[in-house]
Parts: C-alpha cells; structure tokens; sequence
DNA sequence: ATTGAAACTTGATCGTT
DNA sequence: AACGATCAAGTTTCAAT
C-alpha cells in the first residue's frame, strides 16, 4: 500500500489552518510552493478523499488519526478550576473537546490519536495534572456521525434555529 | 439587542451547508440572492464573528445553539447494533457526533440545542428508540475547546502525525 | 441594505521539464 | 509529479437606489 499523504501534503494542510484560508496565493506565500502546485497537491487530496469538500473537512482516518478516546475527569473544586483544568486538558497533544459539565463528571475530553503510544501518553499527562482526581477512558470502537463546522447545519430543521434565536417572518 | 442574523442569513448559510462551498457563484445559483447581496451579506457575518474564519468555522452560539448536552446510551445487544441504534441515533435532530464504544456505555451522543424544549424533545426522541435500555445526560457548563475540520491540526506536532503515517523524512 | 455592472484578483489549465 | 506562463472565472468594489 502505497502513502496517502507526504510531508509536502502535510506542509500544504498545516499552511491551511494556520492561515486560515485555502487561497493558493496565500499558501503559497507560506510555504514557498508554487501555485500551481499548491493547486495540484489540493486538487490530489480531494480526490484520494483527504480532503471531502470545499470547506476543508479532513478525513481523520485518512490523516493517520484512527483512535478515537473519550475521556471522563473528575477534578479537585477549586476557584475557577473550569478554565484551569480545562486549559491544561486542552494543551494536551491530540485533545480535540473539552467539555466541562456540573455533576458526578467534570469533564469529558474528546482526543483523536494516532498510535497506543498516544494513548498511554494521554494518560500519563492527565496523571501528571495535580488537580485531577479521577479519569476513566473508552475507545470509540466507530464514528457514527461528525457533523462539524457548517455542516453542523445540516443537523436542524430551518424553523428550529429561527424559533432558537426568536426570528419571526 | 439587535438580531445578530435574519432570515436571509440562514438562507446563505444553508446555502453554504448543502452545495458544500462558499461560492458566490453557487450560492447565488442556489438561492437567487445577486452574487453581490451575497458577498454583503457574508463579509458581515464575518465581522459580527458569526463566522470565525475563511474555512467557516461557526460561533454556535451566534446561530443560536446555545445548550450542549452530552448523552450516554445503553442499547440492547443485537446483531450490527451499533450501525442501526447509531444512525437513528444520529437523525435525531441536533445531534451532532455520535461514538459507538464498548464496555459499560454503548454510545456517546454529542447534541446542541437552542432550548429547553429541544432538551426534552432529545430525551423522548430517545426514549422512542426501542432497542435503547437506558439514556444519561449531562449539560455543558462551558465548552473549554472544540478544534473541528482543519482546525485540528493545530492539536498536532508534525512529528507526531509523520510517525502515526509511518512517514519518514 | 441592495443591486447590476465594472474592475480586478485568483484559481484552473496547459505545455515543458 | 513539478512548475511558469496564460486565460477563464470568480471575487470584490463601486455608484445608485
């Protein structure tokens, strides 16, 4: 089986979500790689199904992030623990939600992975957080459903979102 | 407070969802509104932050999904399940990621929401669901991170993802 | 805030290497 | 596959409403 993707797609991608905008020309501002490559290479990964649309959805799987884990913490309470524990959660490396709730959890983290190696190192950062208390882990065996960015629109009904923010006809 | 969106917004956003572009052209082809209406219409989304970035990234709060709730799911064990539960699962309206897993929860159901009516609108969507033994919630408080699309590379080293490819220099 | 038409920028194509 | 030059196509601006 022959790659998916090589460090020249990966150069192309990362460009893309730093700068925010898949415009070639910025792109290739970033990377030094001609436009038309750019193109070329943006074009490739569309058709290899890395890239699914115009608005950059990316197949994980295809990206090498096959482990899905989510994660429930329980926390020590301290004054504002939400947004400190919940920083240090999210800086961990493949951490992708964080959520935090009120009740018998705190919060659930959702981490996407590429290897056991990453698992085992996810764990051990949670253990290395001083105010975490608790952490229970499942795989995702599969992703039923992602709908993300403006795809999360496709989810609703017209009238729902317009009653949600009180438009009327 | 002025209305962040009106009707003709949503129209354009729904636009951008369904033809998976962000267009002018196609937009416009899709929903009558001239190219320069358009073209208005999302540069002001952009600057009232209801659109984060040229990849069209949503404040979910701006549309008006303001509650998310995560579910846990206990299904009854049947031949391929996890594939007929879980889509049901996922036409629920709202929901949003739906995660198969195994071991002492069956599923877990990531919805957002615009009201409390919806909430319990989710809950007897589920409780409609016949091979579905038993449903727990939880609200978010605060969503900490949600890195989604092509955003999630910023979650990564290169490194990291080189070596989860088996990529080599 | 909306629009049609003009001006301009960029994405896509093509031919070479 | 990579790339520089070219052109069609789309985006952005503008002036009027």
């Amino acid at each position: 089986m022959t790659q998916l993707l090589d460090e020249r797609d990966f150069e192309i991608l990362f460009a893309i979500a730093e700068c925010e905008t898949a415009s070639n020309e910025e792109v290739h501002e970033a990377t030094g790689i001609p436009k038309s490559t750019v193109h070329y290479r943006i074009q490739s990964m569309r058709e290899n199904g890395v890239i699914k649309n115009d608005l950059f959805e990316l197949d994980r799987e295809g990206i090498g992030l096959k482990i899905t884990v989510i994660s429930e913490v329980w926390a020590e309470f301290e004054e504002g623990y939400h947004e400190t524990v919940g920083r240090k959660l999210s800086d961990i490396e493949g951490v992708n939600q964080v959520y935090f709730t009120m009740g018998d959890t705190d919060f659930i983290v959702i981490s996407r992975l590429t290897s056991r190696d990453m698992v085992e190192r996810l764990v051990s950062e949670y253990e290395s957080i001083d105010e975490i208390r608790r952490t229970s882990s499942k795989f995702a065996i599969s992703v039923i459903k992602e709908n993300v960015d403006i795809g999360i629109l496709r989810d609703y009904d017209e009238e729902t979102l317009h009653s949600g923010l009180g438009l009327t006809e």
